[in-house]
DNA sequence: GAACTTTACTTGTCTAGACAAGCTTAGGCA
DNA sequence: TGCCTAAGCTTGTCTAGACAAGTAAAGTTC
């Protein structure tokens, strides 16, 4: 019986409709951009309240995979963002956790005035002050990951008086900020030269950069490349 | 006019609801792992039917701000875990977007038997065949990118038939199969002696590594390491 | 033909009530 | 004491109807 149930749950109204539609965006039915069926209409076909079909459309809407606009109808979306789910993991956890031993080297912890492009990006006027660290993270030994991070101060106003060598940044602002959003862009590029110098690696070799750009409460915290 | 309705907008009722919820979890009102006020006290608090509470918890879960369970109640999340978003990039527009020259070579492109670490990551049976690909980018002749992925075969059965110094993968795979959802893992770590020849780069040099694991409509579809 | 108005259709939201199902606890019974 | 039951809480879901607001197309007037 536990097998039968496992085997074949009975799904929810509102689950067989967006089973639905999902089943048939996936098989092509609605081309990307395409008018989809109405609410009216899924109300008719599934037999159905309207709140019911209404909950199947938000909730696809909201995993990206319709567009709806008032007044018009809803779409097909283009598939081309991929909602991802990403486990933030402290690197110093993710060293120690393979039995290594991870140190960190702090090179540079101050305010500074943001420039224009900065500002913009975390949200601040130009010239504001910014909380600035570069940190070179170390797996026994061998430079690893240059950390190179922007920080709101009206987020975490005591930044600059963390000791980077016994905490990371990040897990300074778990605590103080409950993270909300991260948008990430990867990327593959060549290292600046101090970021070269500083991994000891040449100024032409490859790189992957991560940019990281955290949002807290609506307010942009930080802004790191790694 | 248009200024003050932008200043203020009148908030649907349950959107206010979340709004204090939210504000409420960001000022620590109630800390993780707390019990949060129950649907019929938001209920009586403000004065809206028990849809619209229910409908702003239901989205705070769907966040990870919360955690609720049936018969005993909505919890304050624990704020590890971050959901973000993150938009697939295309590499080769992504290089031909800052105007430079994209060029692939194919190394390898083979049906193999899965091992059974990666059978078990692609949902196979040890043993089965699997699509293998490894393929070195160019940004104007420099090797940017090395990309070893692995394929499930019935997600894409024409992949060994694709020219990759035309099409990416990443490319090819979007038509086939719409992309539902994506784990990544990111490390920073040294490069394999195959890796680090294809790049020209030392044995030694720390690379950053990106985990890619794929999965459309409930089936894992691809294990890309970038 | 051009500009305006009306109408129909769409999504966005809320309500009041209902039933189901899961968990906890107090009470009763052996 | 130990076990069972039933009450009372919680969340999960659905309904039928309602009003608001945005869009587009049809009709009307100049």
């Amino acid at each position: 019986m536990a097998f039968a149930a496992l085997a074949e749950a009975p799904l929810a109204p509102y689950a067989r409709v967006k089973k639905y539609l999902r089943d048939g965006l996936a098989a092509g039915r609605w081309a990307p951009g395409a008018l989809m069926p109405s609410e009216a209409e899924l109300v008719a076909v599934f037999g159905v309240s309207r709140m019911t079909v209404n909950r199947a459309l938000r909730e696809l809407r909201a995993e990206g995979l319709v567009d709806r606009s008032q007044g018009v109808g809803t779409f097909a979306a283009q598939l081309y963002r991929v909602s991802s789910t990403l486990t933030i993991r402290d690197l110093h956890e993710e060293i120690e956790s393979r039995g290594h031993r991870h140190h960190a080297e702090v090179h540079l912890k101050r305010a500074e005035r943001a420039s224009r492009a900065l500002a913009e990006r975390l949200s601040l006027a130009a010239g504001a002050p910014v909380f600035h660290s570069l940190i070179v993270h170390h797996d026994n030994g061998i430079p690893l990951q240059c950390e190179d991070r922007y920080v709101n101060p009206a987020c975490a106003p005591a930044y600059l008086s963390v000791d980077f060598t016994q905490t990371t940044p990040t897990h300074y602002l778990l605590e103080v900020a409950p993270l909300w959003e991260a948008q990430y862009t990867i990327e593959a590029s060549a290292p600046t030269g101090r970021e070269a110098r500083l991994l000891g690696i040449g100024a032409g070799d490859p790189c992957l950069v991560v940019v990281r750009r955290t949002v807290s409460r609506g307010v942009p915290i930080t802004l790191a490349r790694l």
